[in-house]
RNA sequence: GGCCCUGUCGUCUAACGGUCAGGACACUGGUCUUUCAAGCCAGCAGCACGGGUUCGACUCCCGUCAGGGCCGCCA
């Protein structure tokens, strides 16, 4: 995936061919006319254009993930005067969520990576968001149905779970998947069904022979055994495309000449490009990048790991180290040197020769290079920064309102509301003691947080006080809590205290993740009460002999 | 289980057939300092394994092993 300025490295013989002729198309499209009609020296700069994209899905709090392949994007359409898009993949209904979309536009943007279209910002390729598209899908798929690429599919969901579940039983997993068993309904029987308004999918009928051989820009050829591909669904139900189908169709419009995106997407490379080839399209160039980990080489996830951005910018990470930081998983500037601006980053950068290994990420070294990023600050600048968003006025008005009526001397409000400065807290003698729900040991209440958190606090998107209070009463109807035995151990967790302002208000301005941490943090607490002889708890049963 | 990707200090990485395998985080020791940081200096620590190819392999090929990803009408 790079512009014919950096066409060096990986790029000879027959894959150049291929590039360069999706280049001029791109420009085509771009220009918007023929080729042939392009000036010249406007062509010729028009064929090094490089369009990049990041495509989230806003579905939850803004990932980490997201900024890393993001950056990446950015970087390399830049480096090349490319442009970069932003699309929003909001193709599934029920996830898909306004408060999430927000929070991504805010979330790159506080990182300083601009885009030069997207939904909020428009652009000839438009619209960006992919619930606005629909049409465009059911145009193309119609397309594919009419010339045999694809097909309706009548398979209920309880055949296909039982499909699976026999699958699954019967170990012939080199067959998982989709059996194809609607391919054989005739095609003038499957538009009569359609027509009747039988409920259906559409579905990519995949070669049943044969291989699909694609190339990746960092890992070469990717071979893969057509007939282990089973045909994915293009057209929900609903009438929704799914990603495979969006995704590819909204690449070839909006002329993205490098797809740049995690690695876990190489298992569909072979159902993309065969979309692109039924399409009768040029394929764009793929470069899969690896996955950020987790301690334990896993995929990165938020439950071993901080992965909202959200958190990083609430715990006083820099914009710049992070960016720093994520740049320096799989790729190096120099070798001996690893701070470096974001421009700098731009102008060395190197697609190909990002490494593949999964990073591992590792807060503590983040942590050592913001240090390093706030000593290179001058003082005044420091305070800007955090004005800037700790001590705010605007979170500093959310956090007097609430303190307002109960302190009585204006210096009692620094130690009354520390809670909604600091990070981690210490939960002293009389804390841990509150901590405990009654009738509970410390063990049932830690059990109680993490699941108020996991299985209702984390899925709420937008945190203000009616929303966190449905949830959390909610949470108590559902498991059988009473509220006002369970709403202690949250207050005293969030905020170290057991006398605080209204709970949902303070939660509310605290913050998600603040919220989120310091849950977690006190379950530990805690577990560990139990394991030291549980001191502070008062009247759990089984603490009786 | 099947398919696919990956494999240099604990972690992030440099090396692109010939280096004492370099840097950084973390850790350890020292130095500076009223303290704590920061800074500086030093130390510890790695080419997953086995075959090839080659005069010569971390670098190229094959195999093994290990880790990871995917196997949804989620992306």
């Amino acid at each position: 995936m790079r512009g014919s300025k950096g066409a060096h490295g990986p790029w000879r013989s027959g894959r150049k061919a291929l590039v360069s002729s999706r280049f001029a198309s791109a420009a085509a499209r771009l220009s918007g006319r023929g080729e042939s009609e392009t000036r010249r020296s406007e062509g010729a700069r028009m064929a090094d254009m490089v369009r990049t994209r990041i495509a989230p899905s806003p579905t939850g709090d803004p990932h980490v993930g997201t900024a890393y392949v993001a950056l990446f994007n950015y970087a390399w359409a830049r480096k090349n005067g490319g442009q970069f898009i932003l699309r929003i993949e909001d193709t599934d209904r029920e996830r898909s969520n306004p408060a999430s979309e927000r929070m991504i536009f805010e979330a790159l943007h506080w990182l300083g990576l601009s885009w030069d279209e997207g939904p909020d910002v428009g652009g000839p390729f438009g619209p960006y968001r992919q619930s606005e598209r629909s049409e465009i899908y059911r145009e193309h798929a119609e397309r594919l149905v009419a010339t045999g690429s694809a097909y309706p599919c009548f398979c209920t969901k309880e055949r296909l779970e039982a499909l699976r579940e026999e699958q699954r039983r019967a170990k012939v997993a080199h067959a998982l998947g989709y059996d194809g068993h609607c391919r054989a309904v005739p095609p003038a029987e499957g538009q009569r069904r359609r027509a009747a308004g039988e409920p259906h999918v559409i579905r990519l009928a995949m070669p049943r022979e044969g291989e699909t051989v694609v190339s990746d820009l960092l890992r070469g050829e990717l071979r893969f055994d057509n007939t282990l591909v089973d045909d994915q669904v293009l057209i929900k139900s609903d009438g929704y495309p799914t990603y495979h189908l969006a995704n590819v169709v909204d690449d070839h419009l909006m002329g993205i000449t490098h797809v740049i995106r995690a690695e876990e997407w190489i298992s569909s490379l072979p159902k993309h490009a065969m979309l692109y080839r039924a399409f009768g399209w040029d394929l764009p160039v793929f470069c899969h990048l690896p996955l950020l980990r987790n301690t334990d080489k896993s995929k990165i996830s938020k439950r071993k790991n901080p992965v909202s951005l959200n958190y990083y910018r609430r715990a006083g990470y820099l914009p710049e180290a992070l960016l720093n930081f994520l740049a320096l998983q799989g790729w190096a500037i120099a070798e001996d040197r690893e701070e470096f601006t974001l421009d700098e980053f731009i102008a060395t950068f190197e697609l190909s020769k990002v490494t593949l290994g999964g990073p591992v990420f590792d807060l503590e070294k983040l942590t050592w290079m913001n240090g390093k990023y706030i000593r290179k600050l001058t003082v005044p600048q420091l305070l800007d920064r955090l004005r800037g968003d700790l001590l705010s006025d605007e979170y500093l008005l959310k956090v007097l309102t609430l303190a307002h009526e109960r302190i009585e001397r204006l210096e009692e409000f620094v130690e009354y509301a520390s809670f909604f400065f600091v990070g981690e807290l210490e939960y002293d003698a009389e804390a841990r003691g509150k901590l405990v729900a009654k009738k509970c040991t410390p063990e049932q209440t830690a059990l109680a947080l993490e699941r108020l958190l996991e299985e209702s606090l984390d899925q709420l998107l937008e945190w203000e006080p009616a929303r966190i209070e449905e949830t959390m009463r909610a949470y108590c109807e559902a498991t059988g809590w009473k509220t006002s035995d369970l709403f202690m151990p949250v207050r005293v967790a969030v905020t170290g205290k057991a006398a605080t302002p209204p709970l949902f208000e303070t939660m509310a301005v605290l913050g998600k993740e603040i919220c989120r941490r310091r849950l977690r943090r006190a379950a530990e607490t805690l577990r560990a009460m139990k394991a030291e002889g549980n001191p502070g708890a008062h009247g759990g049963e089984d603490e009786k002999p």
